[in-house]
DNA sequence: CCAGGCGTTTAAGAAACGCTTAAGAAAGTG
DNA sequence: CACTTTCTTAAGCGTTTCTTAAACGCCTGG
């Protein structure tokens, strides 16, 4: 996963149509997610990490409303923005009161819909990705360090960290070198590379939290205790 | 400062008209403050202690779309909604670009702004004026100077003291120099603005108070034990 | 047990990044 | 309006990080 993207964006929308116009409209300032129902929208923003929602009023399955109150009663926070035709003042109470952020009514401005997303990213921060455990350790992606469970720290550079995470992702998986690379490296460097890194993080953290497996690549935790 | 009361409102509205109908109209909700003119507005958007501001696009002395450029350049991050007439995309986005939460045009319907405050107020849970510590010093709430445990005491320019708040808010997160900039400096300055006043600042306080992660950004406290 | 492959470790050049300085532009002040 | 302070840009230089490469040691199959 890179980090240091676009702002992740939820598009809840049912009109084949229009759906994926507005997610090719946001392209190019949001990583576009599109779900056409209320039942998958709900599904994706309570297990995703979104910076910011834009939530259709009418959909089948899930209504809007009902999906951001729902959403809101499981304690997400992220900005919401309704998006839809019916435009009326009760209606617009109705959605802002459910937890949305802004009421946006179609046909829409595609300037306009940009700028009031700025403004509700701008005000909102993304939350922190959570950190991830390491036996001994904990990494946290957005500091790029590693805490032993003793409060020692030890900070990484964005290689080591990004190495580090991707093994740790999947605890127990085999890594080949080429793997390694493809994702997490220039495609014209050399497998070696990969050798120098682990040997960079067993110095800093332990030797014991990367395994190699010989002819094949590197794993972390979880072998067959 | 504030009671226990309703939230503080503070208008910016120079129809003779038109801002008692709304102060009135507003009143049972909040603490309405009418003021007729953007001087007034920056005046007292600068002093007071407001949870939301309306201000109306077309003012006397002081545009609307000036009022917010500068409450925002001077820190201030209460939620602001744009009431006005001019109502043509362009108009919005140059407004909600300037600093605005949310854009209402004339003729409104009361309910929904009502329901729009209400969204702008439930999201921001109102600030927080307290003196903020940073290892050996501390910051004044003002922003704009520092003290030393022991009594030396360190004035800071309108930027510098921006920037070592914006850090001091949330010791332990590593801050981007684009987050920094994006908050508090103007859209069109280049990066390393930053990097000029850390040099300031820790010239002016102590090296070792902001630190320095490499390909990220800058970080203060929490990460040396 | 030996040989060849594979992994580990070091070192060093190249590239990216941050620090510092200086100077012009803008804003504030009397 | 002149003066001072603050803000912003840009460029040279030093440091950290990235990548390559080569020497050395360990593992595995025959």
């Amino acid at each position: 996963m890179t980090t240091a993207d676009r702002p992740s964006l939820l598009l809840v929308e049912d009109d084949a149509v229009l759906g994926p116009l507005i997610a090719e409209l946001l392209d190019p300032d949001y990583r576009v997610q599109l779900v056409t129902n209320g039942r998958d929208g709900l599904h994706h923003g309570l297990t995703g990490a979104w910076d910011v929602m834009v939530i259709d009023r009418g959909l089948p399955v899930m209504d809007g409303i009902a999906l951001i109150a729902a959403l809101r009663s499981k304690g997400i926070a992220t900005p919401i923005l309704i998006l839809t035709a019916l435009g009326d003042a009760d209606e617009k109470i109705r959605g802002l009161d459910a937890g949305a952020n802004d009421y946006v009514t179609k046909p829409f401005d595609a300037g306009e819909l940009a700028a009031r997303l700025r403004a509700l990213t701008r005000t909102f921060p993304s939350p922190a990705p959570a950190p991830v455990a390491i036996g001994d350790w904990e990494l946290d992606p957005t500091q790029r360090s590693v805490r032993s469970v003793y409060g020692h720290t030890v900070s990484l550079t964005a290689k080591e960290g990004q190495l580090l995470a991707a093994l740790a992702a999947e605890p127990g998986r085999v890594f080949t070198r080429d793997e390694l690379l493809a994702a997490y490296f220039h495609a014209s460097d050399q497998p070696g590379v990969i050798d120098t890194y682990v040997h960079h993080l067993r110095r800093k953290i332990s030797k014991a939290v990367i395994r190699t497996v010989h002819g094949l690549g590197y794993q972390i935790g979880d072998a067959h205790e």
